[in-house]
RNA sequence: GCCGCCAUGGCGGAAUUGGUAGACGCGACGGAUUUAAAAUCCGUUGAAUGGUAACAUUCGUGCCGGUUCGAUUCCGGCUGGCGGUACCA
């Protein structure tokens, strides 16, 4: 398409608005502290799931979340709120690095020309970012600040009376030794089995495994020893704070499944005089565990193996040890074990049973151990069965149910002092017993694993550590930040430290000290981005109290809100991130550093925009679509535009090349309100419109629909419903079209309600329009009010119905009584067909709806 | 396997509190304008039957059943698709 035929020259304007909103800073939001802050302005706080700035640039699913919030943020501004709406970038993270390492370029210059490109693409599409607030997780202001946190993690400890973090220094003043302090820091270091990359080089969070594994890297086991965050401790208040949250059932379901709360009990057992505890959620079966099972990796299985099943006890670690995660989980559900020898006494009855080892016993969940009850168990039961193991029935299902596996709740039977008890009363009991009798003890038990926090690469922040005769202490906050060393070269060693141990100036910082050459994860900067954003240049301290207390809206409300109002992105990070960032939050909190309890009050999830085949989009299948291509053939403001109309924000839909034509045609209908073509094809005002002309009566039916549209948008709006909005003024505009003389302030309420969705085009038509405030540029005039005195109709269409069926309508006034409408209703010629020969036993009359006859 | 979400014309979708199913857009068809086309404008468009027509009737929101004067909406049971998770004791 050439420009002359480009239905409206949007390629003439959208440069030259965003140019004028960049140069004017016109969506800049003044902080408390600044001259032009007002305090009597409400704050809005929203927040875009920063983007990871990758090479291959935009693609259309990061304007559909943006595009939202970007509408969200406009008409609160225009409804007089203090409006926060900032971008950023997360920057550090694996995909640079391995992207430098294969050109060879550093990631700092990659991780920077990516990000002037991302720029350029978000300003295309027109987003009133206040871009002075722009942060990057890479930037040695905003690493020293991440740092600065990490070391707040480091120097604190989970208090569990009060169920809040406090500083060790309150237990080295009670005289704690350092070993001691060491082991309850929420920043600590522990040797554990870990995912490790042979292929690149690094360890890996459990939640990561999978995603490189699926991009073909290598990952195993290996024990190391590597920084951990103590989240577990947060477990409880993760799942018990969600509650007061606006956030999707689903989604807050998703972060209880993760970290996975399970109440029962520990019970101790006596092997051959080793105290071997286990952890079950049924207790009231401890009757009927006719056996026990240890993982193989279980550190007491060498001791009590016995020396004639030692070959196969090894054997079997052997086998278990060589196989990976998917081998031993997904591929094989078949039952495998062995048997050590070693007898196990049932604390509850003193009885003698088999102790095996298997794998379908796990090491990092529980105690690694458990009582196998395979009448009550699906997974004791299948390998009591393969291996011949006793099966002894303790729970008598309450209808006849086959007892054989039998997980539910019923009766106890054959356990002595329980028989006759209802399982949650002998729970009950059985813990009692345990707690007496020194055997055991109410136990809750989580899914949610310590977060595994080092890594062995060079783009992260490092850690703010040093070490000193093998104890490691904080760097001094007068050395933050903590920037990693100038190298030529930053592949991975391959070896656990990572690729800084090569840079060996920079490890010796004295001479009895090193420093840490492990680096953080990309989580690190993601998790409190936020919060830089209410104060990006403080260099004093991460936020200012007065910001936090401000955009935290704490003035006026309580520490339960969320401290951003609304926070858009996709699901990907329904767990991992928004878990993260939520844990972050609660410790500085508890540490006096901000003031809610909580990160992201409202979250809304974006649907994945598929490729016009259906499929999800990918190189591979060429369905992509670059926002870029859309931007140059029919402007932002159509791109813009369609992402809103194709549906619902949170659902999931396919792309239409054909839907954004659409929109570009509403688009086009709107310019020629406003606007006709003379002879030379020049744009002129159009002669239809009238301004200010008291001659000229205004079309009751035009104020009508115009009202009905400012009131609908501005409700739609406020529930995310966009593409309801968008076909509201459809109508408007159709409707407009239609007449001869329309008054140009009309249409100027009618860009206002449009100006949100697509700000280029109508603040270049009401620039022109010559109307009162034509010079003001609409975003920063007022939304406007719709007035009910124009919606109200004298008459009123009323469906009537016959036995639920639509059999006639009729037209009433508005101020019809209930009797006047069942007159009028039966007096219908098409109503009397249908009542004709039948007794009228009722009817129901809806107020400006319908009225339904019941009649047999 | 378990948990969650979804299902409406040829297509994307609308129906906000149980009250006219299919708004708005796309596509298709017919027409106006044009030398012609593009663009634009007007009309028709869930299916079937009857009628020259206005219109009327029946069916219709994945399937089966229930509650209700009335169900796309609420309840129970299925089927299909998508997402998460997986031997979690």
């Amino acid at each position: 398409m050439s420009d002359q035929r480009k239905p409206f020259p949007f390629a003439d304007f959208e440069s030259k608005w965003q140019q004028h909103w960049d140069e004017n800073k016109t969506f800049r939001t003044p902080n408390p502290g600044d001259e032009d802050f007002d305090a009597t302005k409400p704050k809005y706080f929203i927040l875009d799931m920063f983007p990871y700035p990758s090479g291959a640039g935009l693609h259309v699913g990061h304007p559909e979340g943006y595009t939202a919030t970007d509408i969200l943020g406009r008409y609160k501004k225009m409804n007089g709120h203090n409006v926060l709406h900032p971008m950023g970038w997360d920057a550090f993270g694996l995909p640079a690095e391995q992207y430098a390492i294969k050109t060879g370029q550093h990631p700092r210059i990659t991780t920077e020309q990516n990000v002037d490109n991302f720029r350029r693409q978000l300003k295309s599409l027109g987003f009133g970012y206040d871009w002075d607030r722009e942060v990057n997780t890479t930037d040695p202001k905003y690493v020293r600040w991440t740092q600065w946190i990490f070391i707040q993690l480091y120097n604190s400890y989970f208090d569990e009376e009060t169920k809040k973090a406090r500083p060790v220094s309150e237990l080295e003043a009670k005289g704690w030794s350092r070993d001691q302090v060491d082991d309850v820091r929420l920043a600590f270091i522990h040797e554990a089995p870990v995912n490790w990359s042979p292929s690149m080089g690094t360890v890996l969070a459990n939640e990561e495994v999978e995603e490189w594994k699926s991009k073909g890297e290598t990952v195993e086991r290996r024990p190391l020893r590597q920084w951990m965050l103590r989240i577990t401790k947060y477990a409880d208040r993760l799942i018990n704070e969600l509650d007061p949250l606006d956030w999707p059932e689903s989604i807050k379901l998703l972060q209880k499944n993760w970290i996975g709360k399970s109440t029962g009990a520990e019970v101790h057992f006596d092997i051959h005089g080793h105290e071997v505890t286990v952890f079950t959620t049924r207790p009231d079966t401890l009757f009927g565990a006719t056996y026990m099972v240890l993982a193989p990796e279980h550190p007491l299985v060498g001791e009590i193996t016995s020396s004639n099943q030692k070959e196969t006890v090894d054997a079997y670690i052997a086998s278990c040890a060589s196989k990976s995660d998917l081998e031993r989980g997904d591929l094989n559900k078949d039952k495998s074990g062995v048997p050590t020898g070693a007898t196990a006494t049932n604390p509850v009855n003193g009885e003698k049973i088999p102790v095996w080892i298997a794998d379908y016993v796990m090491t990092g969940y529980g105690t690694g151990a458990i009582m196998a009850v395979p009448a009550h168990d699906e997974r004791d039961f299948e390998f009591a069965t393969k291996f011949d193991l006793p099966i002894t029935q303790v729970v008598q299902p309450k209808n006849d149910d086959n007892w054989q596996g039998f997980t539910g709740n019923g009766i106890s039977i054959n356990s002595g002092f329980l028989d006759g008890m209802k399982t949650k009363d002998a729970k009950k009991a059985i813990i009692q017993w345990l707690r007496d009798n020194n055997k055991g003890s109410f136990k809750v038990n989580f899914k949610l694993r310590d977060w595994l926090f080092s890594r062995q690469r060079y783009w992260g922040e490092p850690f703010p550590i040093l070490w000193e005769d093998g104890n490691h202490k904080a760097v001094p906050e007068s050395e933050l930040p903590l920037l990693q060393p100038d190298m030529e070269d930053f592949k991975p060693t391959g070896s656990p430290e990572g690729p800084l141990a090569k840079a060996t100036d920079w490890i010796n910082y004295s001479e009895s000290s090193k420093r840490e050459t492990n680096t953080m994860p990309q989580w690190a900067g993601s998790c409190w981005y936020y919060m830089r954003y209410c104060d990006p240049g403080n260099t004093e301290r991460f936020i200012s109290k007065e910001a936090e207390e401000y955009w935290s809206g704490t003035s006026n409300a309580s520490e339960n809100n969320g401290m951003v109002d609304l926070y858009v992105g996709g699901t990907e990070h329904a767990v991992l991130h928004l878990l993260y960032a939520r844990f972050w939050h609660k410790v500085l909190h508890d540490l006096g550093h901000v003031s809610t309890i909580e990160p992201f009050q409202k979250l809304v999830n974006q649907g994945l925009i598929l490729g016009e085949d259906g499929a999800k989009m990918s190189k591979s299948l060429g369905n992509v679509v670059n926002p870029d291509d859309v931007v140059l053939e029919y402007g932002a403001d159509a791109l813009r535009l369609y992402e809103m109309f194709m549906g619902p924000l949170e659902q999931v839909k396919p792309w239409q090349m054909k839907g954004v034509e659409g929109v570009s045609r509403f688009l086009a209908k709107v310019w020629r309100l406003a606007f006709e073509q003379n002879q030379e094809g020049e744009w002129i005002l159009s002669t239809k419109l009238t301004h200010e002309d008291a001659s000229v009566d205004k079309d009751k039916n035009l104020l009508k629909v115009l009202h009905e549209t400012i009131k609908k948008v501005s409700d739609d709006i406020e529930r995310l419903s966009f593409n309801t909005a968008i076909s509201q003024m459809m109508i408007c505009t159709n409707a407009f079209g239609k007449v001869d003389q329309l008054p140009a302030e009309l249409v100027r309420d009618l860009l206002k309600c449009l100006n949100p969705f697509a700000p280029h085009l109508t603040e270049e038509i009401n620039s022109k329009l010559q109307v009162p405030d034509s010079g003001i540029m609409l975003c920063d005039q007022d939304w406007p009010k719709y007035n009910e005195a124009y919606l109200v109709e004298d008459e009123v269409e009323i469906v009537v119905q016959v036995n639920g069926k639509l059999r006639g309508k009729i037209t009433v006034t508005k101020d019809a009584t209930k009797e006047d409408i069942e007159t009028l209703a039966q007096q219908d010629e098409n109503v009397q067909q249908h009542v004709e020969g039948k007794t009228i036993r009722k009817i129901i009359v809806v107020p400006g709806r319908l009225v339904n006859i019941v009649a047999n």
